[in-house]
DNA sequence: CCACTATTTGGCAGCGCTGCCAAAAATTAC
DNA sequence: GTAATTTTTGGCAGCGCTGCCAAATAGTGG
């Protein structure tokens, strides 16, 4: 019908118009809104009151293509569920929106391919920057992202070869501590709570240098489960009552994230199993729901939301490929 | 100088340099590019080829701003840290990820004036449609939004007037079922957590339904805490603590959304406090978290997924505004 | 009052791509 | 074989803006 003729020219204002309607050329006009170059304080009264008269609104688009650098950032994650993401994200936007870049987030749901994906199409839109979580990328995703010029930072995790900026804190060393802890602690019979290490590679490095630990004290990881996709307090419930039907024996529960974690609380008090007494319980990242559990997780607080400003901050900053570490830090709660 | 130069002319790949490679016009390639009108077989391999080898980016900058329609779509939420938003985008990016859609995600913290900032820069870069959470904004806002002619949604509320499309449930009706649910299991002097109603329209449309049930039935919310910005389990807690402190004789709690409810549960169970013998606790939500508690929690399930989902669907396809009410579910637990 | 320097303005090319239409090549019909 | 199609390809204008430079205007000193 005819609900398409609009799809084509729509009655947009343009600079043209604007232009036309003040009785400037094109350039002033553009000088004005951009507030650069030079221009009378009477000019720019009468395009402003012009622009609010007409509802002008600029197009970053052809700005953008004509002269070649766009307001985008791109940011790419593996899941919004897990909220050391959307922490992630406000530390970014701690340093971007003052300085007035737009950030496009992209989310990869932990599948590198998918994330090959997303990238190649923010690619398309030629952003200023890219943040990206994690250091495990396809190569063609590498390539891409060093061929694109646009500069990068990945972030969360430093153990690895980064392309250019890595900002994060060693996920190894966040196992050992918390391996330590226990070892410590005098716990030795220790079980593994995580996602699918295919899924997560931060959770497989923080397993590798707790169960590392562990071996070297004498003790061992007994017994291990492996979740799906998602980080659930239901998952993690579960996970726990499956491992101690299988042993009952436990004396602790490492647990890749407080949300496994928490669901593992759950099954205790649900069940009359005393933490931790009859059973420790580690967490990892310092959320909220566990420091204000009945009883406090013990967790690592992880530095998320300052990985994600530093990120962003080193990203619009001029100068070379650095690494920095960010640390995190052991909170003893009460269930340890 | 020249230090000009790269930042003019990155020796970026264009159309040019690919139709140069293959031999054949600017017209073919974009063709092949985009599966768009008819080429040989053979041109395709070849075109594919010289792309693979440069390592062509198509830039959707110029492509936008030459066929005036982009593959952007604005997301514009309050908060990532409240589980209902990120289940919004997964929802959205259900409908929008096959058909090629970008997501572009802006958050405002339940700030007006922000949501009108961001939707003015989103709408710089002539996004082919928007979904925004609910139907309050500044008349601004509202004017931008309609003259700027891009298709809109509005989600997770339909009480009031929208622009477009409105895609939710009644958040005054929400509150109404949770009113009459306590009042029909007898719970008579109620309190109530939540946010600053400053903060969350739809949290005060949700009070106003469930106080106004309460005074039918004789009942009354006898206490109120508000609650700054987080959504957090710690306000929760602290919120039923204060609440309890000045007012011990409660017999029933409504918190304004899950995360505070489990809040307070956990003070019950740190305190002694048996629920829902001594204290009934009623949230909003239907979180994971309070589902798998070791009491299951009471609440209401909403369907913000599938609000997500059928918003982005609705915005994307041809046809008149619509209001599309999502039914929600009250799910009985342990805890009232 | 004029030469001369700041300040403010306008014109034009072009960013990289797509839509349109016409030209060329391949295919079919007669 | 040629005429009539159909399929494939190329050329060109222009999307809305910015960068560059030249033109106009205002301001200064002698």
């Amino acid at each position: 019908m005819d609900q398409d003729d609009d799809h084509k020219h729509r009655n947009e204002v343009t600079l043209r118009e604007v232009s036309a309607a003040v009785g400037l050329g094109m350039s002033t006009i553009s000088r004005v809104l951009r507030n650069h170059g030079s221009f009378s304080q009477a000019t720019r009264d009468r395009v402003m009151k012009a622009v609010e008269e007409l509802g002008y609104v600029p197009n970053r688009i052809a700005g953008t293509l004509a002269s070649s650098g766009s307001n985008l950032v791109g940011i790419v994650i593996p899941s919004l569920h897990n909220i050391v993401f959307p922490d992630l994200l406000s530390g970014a936007a701690v340093t971007l929106d003052p300085i007035g870049f737009q950030t496009v987030i992209a989310v990869t749901d932990y599948d590198l391919d998918q994330e090959q994906k997303v990238i190649q199409s923010m690619l398309a839109w030629r952003p200023a920057a890219f943040l990206v979580a994690g250091l495990e990328h396809t190569p063609r995703t590498r390539a891409m992202l060093k061929n694109s010029g646009v500069r990068i930072a990945e972030l969360l995790d430093t153990d690895g070869e980064g392309i250019d900026i890595v900002v994060g804190f060693s996920q190894r060393e966040a196992g050992a501590v918390s391996g330590r802890h226990l070892v410590e602690r005098g716990y030795r019979r220790i079980g593994y709570v995580g996602p699918q290490f295919a899924c997560d590679p931060r959770a497989r490095k923080r397993f590798a240098g707790f169960s590392e630990v562990l071996a070297e004290a004498g003790a061992s990881v007994v017994e291990t489960e492996l979740i799906g996709r998602t980080s659930s307090t239901e998952a993690g419930r579960a996970a726990l009552e499956r491992m101690l039907a299988r042993t009952p024996d436990l004396d602790a529960v490492y647990f890749s994230n407080d949300d496994f974690a928490v669901g593992g609380l759950f099954h205790c008090f649900a069940n009359g199993i005393s933490v931790p007494s009859q059973l420790a319980i580690m967490g990892f990242n310092g959320l909220d729901i566990g420091r204000f559990a009945p009883q406090p997780l013990t967790t690592l607080r992880t530095p998320r939301t300052e990985i994600g400003e530093i990120g962003a901050r080193m990203v619009m900053e001029p100068g070379g490929a650095k690494v920095v570490d960010v640390p995190f830090e052991l909170v003893r709660g009460a269930t340890t």
